[in-house]
RNA sequence: GCCUAUGUAGCUCAGGGGUAGAGCACUUCCUUGGUAAGGAAGAGGUCGCGGGUUCAAAUCCCGCCAUCGGCUCCA
């Protein structure tokens, strides 16, 4: 019997029923056949070695295609507690699935204690067995036979999971002596696997739930090729060089202190100018966009938070409330602003004709996280939001969420960011976290998404990550290691208007509750901060960078010159230093260099005599002289160009 | 909050039951130089904090704090 292969191209080609996709790629070329990982069926993922025995549309996946690492890392996992089994007497194994660098295995050691030292051990069993080149073997399995052969096993872990599996759809996979429970797909053997480097050991609640047992999760990467792994690792060298707590020190931009508190950064000078120039910056776009800046304190009585819903959502687990000496009140450090700019807006009656109004505020807020939750800039308990909140009717909602979307996304263009958007849906699983009634919600759920498509934008939906009053659209950008954080932020609230009672009178003269959106393109000036020094590696633009150019006199003899240099450039708007160190010009060259200043500006005997500097930029070298204040003047030029906001 | 690991000079790190070490940075002196490291001298530390064991603790033990990598959480 013959079956028909469609292939990518739309061709059709015939095969013996029971050809494998790695047969049908040798009748293609052998150099498909040995580069191929992974293969798709009608879509539907399916092992290279196993039998096809009906028509269908393939596709091929190779070592480039994320589908086909996705194939090797599983398979490496496997590997990974094959060796763990064979090294170590009654592990439990929980899951193993390949992630987006390398693969990890949750297990439960048992008695045996499991250490970094271990590594090297269980990656060179892992070499033993890949040269043992044993095959990789699919088997479906019946329900009770599997929780037979499981249960005999003492994996009890996988005796939970297949129990909840339905019959008929339950696949082994075994290599060696190691049969794991796997719905796949995977390599035909552990063969191509040359390179694996086990990185590191982590607790991890087994299924992800905090009241369950905690597992060890082994994360480890595998390569084709032994230069590749090797070409990995300076990589994340490299990254861990442009780790923003590292460069911030570097540059003096922010500290923490012990006792003022894990999580609670402090701005050093050169930090606080950063961060008044982003604000500046984002201010006067919000300014031709119609945003109206107000300013609020930093607590708020704690029936503000009762009244909102944040109070029976995080009170417990917040700062505890601040108790006045006499009258027995009590406050609370605000955790966001909202609830104070929904009383802005009750502060007079509001027409139709005044909407929208358009709040913003660089509001400081305190939330309380987790201790083992903090992260450099990027996860704290007291950063300032680019909050703003926007007051519409519903004919105006989707108006104003656009032009929120024009203002991230030119951001997020003039930084070079690449993001991701996702689209936070509530779980409908799960009503008990949300407030508010199903109509608004899907009101905003619906006015989000269709936004998006008339943006052209792309983003994920995922259910379960919106906020407790209101869907969000969410925008995420990676740090140097991988990890997504989230930046900007946009929420459609009907639910605030009404907790407030939030009112506008309408061209009909009756009462109408407005729609709330809050937003902030930044997310937190803290965590933008942050990303934005591994973005740049500490190398600033021009406009934001602390100190813009360094003068560098020749010798000691001229330090009164290198003064009156950066006088004048100061005059001029240019933010220079000196340094006048006792040393020679090129130890000041390489040390400048190394701190990032982008331009260093060299003065001696030459330049002293004709008002010019000698300039060098950094990583590029010498410039040529030119007249102080024809420096300055390029200079100023140069960051005009690159903040002038022309309108998304 | 949970699991692992770590905490020694401003920074990067070595050491380790018997009076604390290096490189860089810093200060002073010599040198006064033209585009990525000139030389010499000096200063700088309650070895995260608190208990315990010991003749003796930075070192061993316990607790706490902070930090790394994860998990959980993230208004």
């Amino acid at each position: 019997m013959s079956i028909n292969i469609q292939f990518p191209d739309g061709n059709v080609k015939q095969f013996e029923s029971g050809v494998t996709p790695l047969q049908i790629a040798e009748s293609i070329s052998a150099g498909l056949a040995r580069n191929i990982l992974a293969a798709t069926l009608n879509d539907e993922e399916w092992d290279i070695a196993r039998p096809i025995t009906s028509d269908g549309a393939i596709k091929f996946f190779k070592w480039e295609d994320p589908e086909g690492k996705h194939a090797f890392w599983h398979t490496s996992a496997h590997l990974l507690a094959e060796a763990l089994q064979e090294l170590y007497d009654g592990i439990q194994f929980g899951i193993g699935p390949a992630i987006e660098n390398g693969f990890y295995y949750d297990i439960d050691p048992g008695e045996n204690q499991l250490t970094s030292a271990d590594f090297e051990k269980i990656e060179k069993k892992m070499a033993e067995l890949v040269a043992r080149k044993e095959a990789v073997v699919r088997r479906d399995i019946s329900k009770a036979d599997a929780l037979k052969f499981f249960g005999d096993g003492g994996q009890t872990l996988k005796c939970e999971l297949i129990s909840e599996l339905e019959d008929g759809h339950i696949t082994t996979y075994t290599q060696g002596n190691f049969t794991d429970l796997c719905r796949g797909p995977h390599l035909p053997s552990t063969e191509p696997i040359k390179a694996v480097k086990v990185l590191s050991l982590a607790g991890a609640y087994w299924r992800g739930d905090e009241k369950r047992p905690q597992l060890v999760r082994v994360y480890g990467i595998s390569f084709p090729k032994k230069k590749m792994l090797d070409e990995y690792l300076v990589l994340l060298e490299e990254a861990k060089k442009r780790d923003h707590r590292k460069i911030g020190k570097e540059m003096e931009l922010f500290a923490f202190s012990q006792n003022v508190g894990a999580g609670l950064p402090l701005w050093l000078p050169k930090g606080a100018a950063l961060r008044n120039r982003l604000q500046d910056f984002l201010a006067r776009i919000q300014k031709k966009y119609g945003y109206q800046q107000v300013v609020t304190p930093h607590i708020g009585n704690k029936m503000l938070y009762v009244t909102s819903g944040h109070y029976a959502k995080y009170g417990k687990d917040s700062f505890q409330p601040i108790h006045t000496p006499e009258e027995g009140e009590e406050y609370l450090l605000k955790p966001m602003n909202c609830p104070h700019h929904c009383e802005i807006y009750r502060t007079s009656p509001r027409s139709y004709r005044d909407l929208p109004l358009r709040f913003a505020e660089f509001g400081t807020v305190y939330r309380y996280e987790q201790s083992g939750e903090l992260h450099g800039l990027t996860r704290v308990r007291c950063f300032c939001q680019d909050d703003a909140h926007l007051f519409c009717t519903p004919d105006q909602l989707k108006q104003e969420f656009l032009g929120v979307m024009d203002i991230i996304s030119y951001i997020f263009k003039i930084f070079g960011f690449e993001y991701e958007a996702q689209i936070s849906l509530r779980d409908p699983k799960n009503p008990d976290k949300y407030v508010g009634s199903d109509e608004n919600w899907e009101k905003a759920e619906r006015a989000i998404i269709e936004a998006c498509e008339e943006k052209g934008l792309k983003a994920r939906q995922v259910t379960g990550e919106a906020a407790f009053y209101g869907p969000k659209l969410d925008f995420m950008v990676k740090d140097a290691l991988g990890r997504r954080w989230q930046l900007g932020t946009i929420q459609v609230d009907y639910n605030l208007p009404e907790r407030f009672e939030l009112e506008y009178t309408g061209a009909d003269n009756l009462k109408h509750r407005p729609v709330m959106i809050h937003r902030a393109p930044f997310g937190s000036l803290e965590r933008f901060i942050a990303v934005l020094l591994e973005h740049t590696a500490g190398k600033l633009p021009l406009w934001l960078v602390p100190d813009q150019c360094v003068v560098l006199p020749i010798s000691e003899k001229y330090n009164d010159y290198a003064k009156h240099v950066v006088e004048v450039l100061n005059e001029n708007d240019v933010r220079a230093i000196i340094d006048e160190r006792n040393e020679k010009i090129g130890k000041k060259i390489r040390d400048n260099e190394l701190k990032r200043i982008p331009y260093l500006l060299i003065v001696g005997e030459k330049e002293a005599e004709s008002e010019q500097v000698s300039v060098r930029k950094q990583g590029e070298g010498d410039q040529g002289s030119k007249k102080i204040i024809t420096f300055a003047a390029d200079l100023n030029a140069e960051v005009a160009a690159m903040t002038n906001f022309q309108g998304a």
